[in-house]
DNA sequence: CGTGGGTTTGACTATACTCAACTACGGTGG
DNA sequence: CCACCGTAGTTGAGTATAGTCAAACCCACG
């Protein structure tokens, strides 16, 4: 569903790459440049002033973000590992004239709306487990992982998760304790965990 | 900032009115037109399969909604008052074609991202007085009402606030008699209240 | 004037946050 | 290769907060 199009094959565009954790724009710089991610996972995120975050959104290979509207940026991106990104020319309404390329940018927004869409989605549950259960469906719909028995890697911190949950990593680290408990996951690293492992390898039902 | 844009004079278009309650499209429906507000306030709603629903946007005269990639709705439209609409043929990248139309439809995407990052920040809030004190704010800000001494008016229903906020309608109920009780409003009636009211009216003060 | 849905209030409970200490892991340098 | 250190993650105890269930209230509507 993503990736293949090339609606900006006319825009002006170059590449870079970023380590993890590289502040790929921030918030309040102006608007010049989109992005799209090539390699990697990158993060959007407003700072708030009590010194917590919110993660709007986790981007991956495929995914378009940038586009935006405004003078300036509301929210920040950073590599969460690194990145490969292409970078084009222009933003929002100006800088691209082309149909195809204002199509193609109807179109990038309209993805970056469903994915805030779907995540306000997520948010709406009540309670850390529902929360973190749609977390790792959204996250394993993501990777193409298999939603029984499947690895899923992910790339990003506890921290990030709970920012992007609006859980405390207290909360969050607990609640994937209790899913691992009760069979639904089973923790292999702090990136690395298996879904619904149905018997599987030992302690799967241990604590059953 | 809205309402101002016409960059869909070429698109085939026709007026609508809506009744309260009316619901505009649903979820599932097939994707063929796109709509701006003209006059009164529509809510954009996923229903959950345990009978709640998270409302993701309010909208107001200016804003355009139903632009999607998609090819079904994701979500129902459904009018909070009487509503008139604009109704635009086609949608998502597909069916208008002028290169004004699509920046139009780019632009009206972007403003939608924004409108759900904007969303997605007040839901961040942890505590309930935090999110309805940054609701206020958002309504104030939308309606171009002073955030001190200005009468707001609700059009929505404490359980559409509630189901906005990820609140229940009780909480929501008791946060508004506790940021009464500190003098931050004062609630006329159900959907009429006064922002900030320093001294005031009778009772501004009789709480504190 | 009567009815009904929306709203408010109350009591109780469950849940997530806070603060704090402890542990495990990964990266660095000897 | 191993030891060290620092960060990220986990665990624990106590508390504040929002949810749940239930009933009363009030306004808007017919």
């Amino acid at each position: 569903m993503y990736g293949l199009r090339d609606d900006f094959e006319g825009v002006k565009h170059w590449r870079l790459t970023a380590p993890k954790g590289r502040i790929i724009y921030d918030e309040g710089e102006p608007i010049s440049t989109f992005y799209r991610v090539d390699q990697g996972c990158v993060r959007l995120q407003v700072n708030r002033e009590d010194g917590r975050r919110q993660i709007l959104a986790f981007l991956f290979p495929g995914d378009v973000f940038g586009v935006e509207s405004e003078v300036v940026r509301r929210a920040a991106a950073e590599a969460v590992t690194r990145v490969e990104l292409t970078c084009f020319q222009g933003s929002g309404s100006g800088g691209v004239c082309s149909a195809d390329a204002a199509a193609g940018l109807a179109h990038a927004a309209c993805e970056m709306a469903t994915a805030l869409a779907t995540h306000l989605m997520g948010l709406c549950h009540t309670g850390a487990e529902r929360r973190v259960r749609w977390f790792l469906d959204w996250a394993a719909m993501r990777q193409g992982c298999d939603p029984v028995g499947g690895r899923l890697d992910l790339p990003m911190s506890r921290r990030d998760i709970a920012d992007f949950l609006g859980l405390t990593p207290e909360t969050l680290s607990r609640t994937f304790g209790r899913l691992e408990a009760l069979g639904e996951i089973r923790v292999l690293s702090a990136r690395r965990l298996v879904l619904r492992p149905r018997d599987g390898g030992p302690g799967a039902l241990r604590a059953a």
